[in-house]
Parts: C-alpha cells; structure tokens; sequence
DNA sequence: CTGACTGCAAAATCTTTGCAAAGAC
DNA sequence: GTCTTTGCAAAGATTTTGCAGTCAG
C-alpha cells in the first residue's frame, strides 16, 4: 500500500513518542524504522536485520534490537504484524489505510487489498457481540496469479 | 460451533483416510481426534496432551505424536487451526460450517461466527485478483463482553 | 552524569526430528 | 514378519532476557 505519510512526519511522530516515553532516540531504532518505511513490502525481523546489515554495514546491530524496536513500533501502531503460525511474523508500516492480504503459498507473496463491505460487516459483527474490537485481520491464502501461470508442479 | 457430523461417521472417515494412506489406525490417533470432537473448543497442541492424559491416564503418549496428529487431521481438514503469533496454534475440529473468530485479549477465549455477506465479499476479491483461494481466515481481536463487565484494570 | 539502550550469548518457547522399541495389519 | 508409529530426548527455529559496556540527553 502506498504511503500517504512523508518520512519526515513519520519521524517526527518517533521521535515525539520517545520524548514522551522517556526513551531515547537511537541510530538502530531510527534504521528500522527508516527501512520499514522505504521498502514497502512485508518483512520478517531476520529480514529487517539483513536489510540494516547490507545498506548500513557501519552500523552495530544485533538481532534483539530489531525484535525489541518492533514490539515498540508495534506496541505505537506504528507498524503492523501478519503473523505466519510457526514460521514468524512479518512486519510491514502500519500508518497506512488498513488493508488485508492476500498471502500466496507458492510465492509467498502478500498483495493487499481493501473493502469497505467487509469492514463494515466487521463491525456490524463487533457489536451484535458486544465485543470491542481493537484490531481486526483477514487473511486470504492460495495461489497468485503469477503463480498459477507457470507451468510446474 | 455446534458438530454437524456424528463422531461414528468422523471416525470412519478418519480410518478410511489411514487406509487410504497406508497408514495405520492407533489409539494415540483416535484419541487426539476424539478429544478435539467431544470437547467443541480450541486447544494447543499441550492442552490436547494434557486433556488425554487426564481423561485416559493408561494411554502412553508423547507430545510429539499430538504434533504429528493434528498436522495429519489438518491436511486432511478434519481439524483446523488458528495461530497466535509466537504462541503457536489452536485446533478446533474442522468439520462443521466454516465460521470466524472473535478473539478476547484479556481471557483468551474464541467466539466464533459467521457471515455471509463476508464470505461472499472473500470470493469476490479473490476473483477480482486472479487469485486461486484455498483458505481464508478472520479474526477479530478485542475485549470481550464478559472482560469488559468486570471492575479491574 | 544518569538512566536508557545495545550487542552478545544464554535462556525460553514452541515444534520437529532421529532412533530404537512397540504395535498394527 | 514387515513397515508404520510411538515415546523420548535431542535438535531446530524463533523470540526473549540478563548483563556489562555504551550512548543519548
């Protein structure tokens, strides 16, 4: 999904929320975030390191940082999380319009999608149950089209 | 959700299914989906561990075999999951409507429903995309109303 | 300076695997 | 009897935590 946000409001936004949280602003914290933000796409931690470790080789990184930066990123809906059973989560930036996924199991690719019938029906559903809904997934899985275009298997 | 199917024809299902596959009927087996069938609820694989052992103390199994069981009954969807991140899967038996999740923060307990207008809006995307769907899953998170009801925190 | 943050390695979870003994057919 | 299944314990995979040194404010 497109960002609608420019990166510097984004950081400011960070920056704002440590200041807040008697936190520190921090090259690794500022990274991931920065990393998130610039490759629109769906990443795992192990990936979000990878990526900090290729463009930032100067940098010192651990992996627990990452983890530890998400949760917080998370925890300020800063970015959002698709989870993957036993195989991890995937992380994206989350201060877009919401969206699910459509998550293929051949590629493993993740398109995006929106419906205004679904989200209304969602909350619709919340309050019959008088259930306060905080957060809400819905995740398409199968074959993409890329995928059911080659010929293999 | 209320089962549809009488354990007799579940079972016989499942058996055909080990035959099928050359593979063979066990108590272990059985009572992993007996468990699953009596007890309409989600469970971690450690709950159905510990529910057999509590109910059928003289059965000898292992925590492996739950594993190696319900991914056995989830491919052949007799059973099916639900992930909770890093805190692994919930099962519940498979063979009834398909429904969705309404799933509490606070108590952790799973309401379930199902809704129409949803699914026929799930076929719609998927068609629009090109996309070959094999499964689709929707979970809301929230509080529930019984968690909300109470004074604390 | 002071308290928060970091990397590292160890620990914690949850799940899977290797293997010898046991069991189904 | 043969081939699958099992329990156990060890190994894997992913994530979290403890700690001493480092860094931001």
């Amino acid at each position: 999904m497109t960002n609608t946000i420019s990166y510097e409001k984004v950081l400011n936004n960070f920056k704002n929320l440590l200041k807040s949280n008697n936190l520190k602003y921090t090259k690794q914290r500022e990274l991931i975030l920065k990393i998130i933000y610039e490759n629109d796409g769906h990443f795992t931690p192990e990936d979000i390191y990878n990526l900090i470790k290729a463009y930032y080789p100067e940098v010192k990184l651990g992996i627990a940082t990452v983890y530890r930066t998400l949760t917080l990123l998370e925890d300020a809906h800063i970015v959002s999380s698709i989870s993957f059973g036993t195989q991890g989560k995937k992380y994206e930036f989350g201060l877009t319009e919401h969206h699910d996924h459509l998550v293929c199991l051949k590629c493993g690719n993740i398109a995006e999608f929106f419906d205004e019938i679904i989200e209304k029906q969602q909350e619709e559903i919340a309050r019959k149950f008088n259930f306060k809904m905080t957060n809400h997934i819905m995740k398409i899985t199968g074959i993409c089209q890329a995928c059911q275009a080659k010929k293999d298997a």
